[in-house]
DNA sequence: GTGAGTGCAAAACGTTTGCATGAGC
DNA sequence: GCTCATGCAAACGTTTTGCACTCAC
């Protein structure tokens, strides 16, 4: 997960201003500890300062999405929810309830895989592995709650 | 991909009425060859039949997805799209131009992923691999664009 | 006959836009 | 100072809702 100078530098080396809002925004994505939604971000983001726009917040989301500042996700709920990026080719463990993300570096697209797109005839590919379940947390949670 | 008659019976064991509106809907659904978004598919019932509300549509597509007629995905794009469901498990080889979709039957979720989800703590996990590139249909149509 | 399913229209939802104003470089 | 970026409010497109009516069972 990028640190605020890193996510700073990422926008600047883009020759993007870094305006008060862009900058009110990165230091707040910080403060989530696992994925998040637009409105999630909105309501802290307004709370640290109210006269921030909400089409600056969507415009600004869009611009760390294109550089690789955040990253979306699906959820399996249909709901789509953002996380802080990070360096290098890596998937996702996400919790259903808490929303808690684990970068994986482990990557299952090898050869088998690789072999079959190409038998089909695909080019240009880019996958996507996302594994969606319960974390340790949430488990224990949910067995006080039953128990 | 189910077939017509595999669709009806689904949705009949489920105890739900085979009205005249799911019927339609799930004839239309077999006219596409690939993806389709809900917006695609209202059009083409309300030229079979413009009596058919949106409503309707909406409702009969999150039943299809409880049932698993449908299946939806994520594109990277950020569209969902749908697709006429089939059994086992499976993955998905997806065009990311014309929206043609591939069924992969090979898993990539093995020992190695499992074992790390387990390290991780994570319960009742489900995985979802989406393969996104351009088909070879695609790829002569954008050779012969150039050329 | 009964209740699940429907059509309609209006509302809700999250997001995007147009434009005058304001701030970064 | 020149432009990119912003705030506001209104518009947008998709999806959901509430309700009276209807049709499958």
């Amino acid at each position: 997960m990028y640190s605020y100078q890193e996510m700073v530098s990422m926008l600047n080396s883009g020759g993007y201003r870094l305006t008060g809002q862009r900058l009110l925004i990165l230091e707040t994505l910080q403060s989530f500890h696992g994925s998040f939604s637009a409105l999630e971000l909105e309501k802290k983001v307004m709370k640290k300062d109210q006269s921030v726009g909400r089409a600056t917040l969507f415009r600004a989301l869009d611009l760390f999405l294109e550089k690789g500042i955040l990253e979306k996700i699906h959820r399996e709920s249909g709901d789509d929810v953002y996380i802080v990026g990070s360096s290098g080719h890596h998937h996702h463990l996400i919790c259903r309830v808490c929303g808690l993300i684990r970068d994986i570096e482990a990557c299952p697209f090898g050869e088998d895989l690789r072999a079959i797109v190409q038998q089909e005839g695909f080019s240009d590919t880019l996958h996507r592995v996302e594994i969606e379940g319960v974390c340790r947390a949430c488990q224990k949670k949910q067995k006080g709650r039953i128990a």
